[in-house]
DNA sequence: ACAATAATCTAACAGTCGTTAGACTATGGG
DNA sequence: CCCATAGTCTAACGACTGTTAGATTATTGT
């Protein structure tokens, strides 16, 4: 050793402390949930909370460890506080701690085995052939979340159509073509209604059970 | 929505609660220690907790932790038990948690500016020119790892050489070259004072602060 | 069979975290 | 200027976590 030995033991225990912090903002499932909404565009507390059913001092209490950790910025419009991603290695890492509990954790892999019949992550490959079938109008690519989110980020060629609309606009789908419907990712169960509900009208529906973050497209903000 | 609300609620909360998991591991700067220890290769309790400067008892119930959350994996071997990370998934997770922290936290940031002059990562064409140099001999690449830790996992065309014994074994070293050192990752301080005490014997010596682990390589085991 | 070694298990402590309620602050509309 | 809205801050509760000490288990060597 050409350092006093304690010296690095102190250098050290400061540098795993800081990345501890990344790992007590994700320790948290509520934390983990208001991260992936994030990742589907900016939104405000009240939705933030709405949307993961929670209070909204609840929610407040969570973004506030999130801020502190710099995983998520913060900005004042009018009367309402928009939270979103700092960036978009944020929404990687989200889908990096997603990618290794499903790879580790038994409990996780039957749990999603149970709500979805394609659990299987797309190659690259997939993807460009999804795109290229999607741009030459082979198959319609359905994205069912709400419209705020579709306005921040879609998949290519994709169209909005919110699945609490859906019902009501089936006549707008065309028919005998493919429709490949997705959601907030995997763990959003949207997409899966919505492929319920248009099998049940006779239509071929398919889930995709990617979203933007796994895509690595990042929200943009309608200010900027 | 085709599901009552409650039960898509009730999946989700499962969800998260599991990838939480993997948070609540890796929120401990001692078992974040643990984890990039063991990405260098297997290890018993003891040499674990003498290496990250804890007691045996806290090391063991850490990696109970880490256990628990499948990230680790053990073997009896005679008196010994020796850990290992799962998979090289966990290595992989380990480097991209480091660098949202780097990329995110400026008191880590700083942390580390002072302690190196090249914080910088080697891009993939970095590392491809310091294979082709090492191959050719025109550079050596000094690994000041203990013995174990080369014999499970090095760099290509690295020659080991610990960093307790490098000041007794400076005349192996060819003079002329550019001698480029490297230990456990960019928080392991050896290869830092390595060069130093190269430098000052006038050699021509640089600090690599990236280790197995970066270069995406998975420890073998004696056995297997 | 007995002692020594390596490690885990249990119990207990203080400290931290998740959650809720109540008080407080900032903004925009009448 | 007052009120409603959106959100934060503070305090308090129980639950969980990190740490240590003491007892316990498994293995090896004599």
């Amino acid at each position: 050793m050409t350092k006093p030995p304690f010296e690095t033991r102190r250098v050290k225990d400061i540098l795993y402390e800081q990345v501890a912090r990344i790992g007590k903002a994700t320790s948290s499932p509520k934390r983990l949930e208001l991260i992936e909404l994030l990742c589907q565009g900016e939104k405000t507390v009240e939705a933030l909370a709405r949307e993961s059913a929670i209070s909204m001092k609840l929610a407040s209490a969570h973004l506030r460890e999130l801020r502190a950790a710099h995983l998520v910025e913060t900005e004042r419009s009018g009367k309402n506080i928009y939270y979103r991603i700092a960036n978009r290695e944020v929404a990687e890492f989200w889908v990096a701690i997603r990618s290794l509990a499903e790879d580790r954790l038994v409990e996780l892999k039957m749990a999603l085995a149970r709500i979805t019949h394609a659990p299987k992550e797309l190659t690259p490959k997939d993807r460009d052939a999804l795109v290229k079938a999607a741009r030459k109008g082979e198959v319609i690519v359905l994205d069912v979340r709400p419209t705020e989110e579709f306005a921040a980020a879609h998949l290519p060629y994709a169209q909005s159509m919110p699945i609490d609309q859906l019902k009501s606009r089936l006549a707008e789908l065309p028919q005998g073509r493919t429709i490949v419907a997705y959601c907030r990712g995997p763990y959003c169960l949207m997409a899966k209604d919505a492929v319920d509900l248009l099998k049940q009208q006779g239509l071929d529906a398919i889930h995709l059970p990617e979203g933007v973050a796994e895509w690595g497209l990042t929200p943009v903000r309608p200010s900027a």
